[in-house]
DNA sequence: TACATTAATAACCCACCGGTCATTAACCGT
DNA sequence: ACGGTTAATGACCGGTGGGTTATTAATGTA
């Protein structure tokens, strides 16, 4: 996980915080954080550069000062947050040495508790709903988050079918029927679930336990004992 | 389906067209199709009102004399394109024979020819991207579209264990477990493959009947002839 | 043709927001 | 203490877009 930074000026401290400090070398970094909440928040266009600049402390003429442009700035917090983990996911795949029901289930619950349940999930939401205004964003996402995870969906799917716990499965189509109920899950997070707040919640753990309950039965050759 | 309505005024007819034409029964809906086009293309923030206004043949003005709000337009657009459908959609499934496998596939091959492949989809996606911005949007979207939907699945669901068919489920979880994918392959339509055309394109038909195909085996007492 | 009714228009208002720039003040070397 | 440098500011600019309204003209009636 990216080290979390100091969370902006907080004010009110033992320091009395002047007005006008000068701190050169923490700017970009609270704007970046600052960027990526309210970016996450309420989407790219919905996004105010004064109000980024007013979380990081700071006035938005300073903001202009470390960054040329709104999509800049939008750009530099994509690129620090999509951190490439998949070396060290996929080196804990490889060691991985229970059956292939549990690698998938493992798989799941780790990709929430990494992904789902951080403010990245909030990263990837925005992308998908803003990839047409944005191409080239898109791309770049497609490239270096959505192709390394479909990879290691179809190595974990491979290592079942090669170990003789899985039916012989379409790959294409069984990557994607573990990866959509994750994106359903993060798009209903950060979409419907905070605006009606009273209507049937999802529990993201439950869901995640008991959609793989459902597609292992589909996928684990009958009369299996796992 | 909505009959399709004769898209707008084409000009340059038969008829001169005149510019200040009174025609007070055909605005609406057409205003309503200039809407939903549009709010697919660019979705609801992107989407000016006067461009709606000029693609329906008409100045911004009159679209404010049919519809209070854009907002209002919004809401308009989705009661006749999706929400307005599911009393004949309840009634179809209610006069179903077939055992409820056949069912549950009819029911989603239905919803992609009649949502997922038009423009209705756009809808949804839009809704979902944009929810975070425009709350009442999203309490009405999930009064009057998600709710009658997963209350129709349910039933389809239920019918299925009444019957004997299906194994005891969690219904608030199976539930999604049948909208994930849908959601996931209407947000891959519309975000991900426009931008992306290069990458390896899911076949919507394919994926559906493979998706059914797993889930039944998930879903079905074991041994059924199904 | 004269007149009332009202559909339709286009100019207008105003709030908002991305981006700029002249001004201000914190810091540093001397 | 005193400039000189530059980080930081906030007033400002220009374009945009939702919504309003005074005006115009199409239609129906006599």
């Amino acid at each position: 996980m990216p080290a979390s930074r100091p969370q902006a000026p907080a004010e009110s401290d033992a320091e009395p915080r002047q007005r006008r400090a000068r701190r050169k070398e923490a700017r970009p970094g609270e704007l970046l954080d600052a960027g990526l909440q309210l970016f996450v928040e309420k989407g790219f266009a919905a996004t105010r550069v004064e109000e980024v600049a007013a979380r990081a402390g700071v006035s938005k003429g300073t903001l202009f000062l470390y960054f040329p442009s709104k999509e800049d700035l939008f750009k530099a917090v994509v690129r620090e947050n999509i951190a490439g983990r998949f070396p060290e996911w996929n080196e804990e795949l490889a060691q991985f040495s229970g059956n292939s029901a549990e690698l998938v289930r493992y798989c799941l619950h780790t990709w929430w508790e990494r992904v789902g349940m951080t403010p990245a999930s909030g990263i990837t939401k925005l992308v998908m709903s803003e990839a047409g205004m944005f191409p080239e964003i898109a791309a770049f996402y497609q490239k270096e988050v959505i192709e390394p995870g479909h990879d290691l969906i179809r190595r974990v799917l491979q290592r079942g079918m090669d170990r003789g716990e899985f039916r012989p499965l379409s790959l294409d189509y069984a990557v994607y029927s573990l990866i959509a109920p994750m994106i359903f899950l993060l798009m209903w997070k950060h979409s419907m679930a905070p605006c009606c707040p009273a209507t049937e919640v999802i529990d993201p753990i439950g869901f995640i336990d008991n959609q793989v309950d459902l597609l292992l039965r589909g996928m684990l050759v009958p009369g299996s004992t796992t």
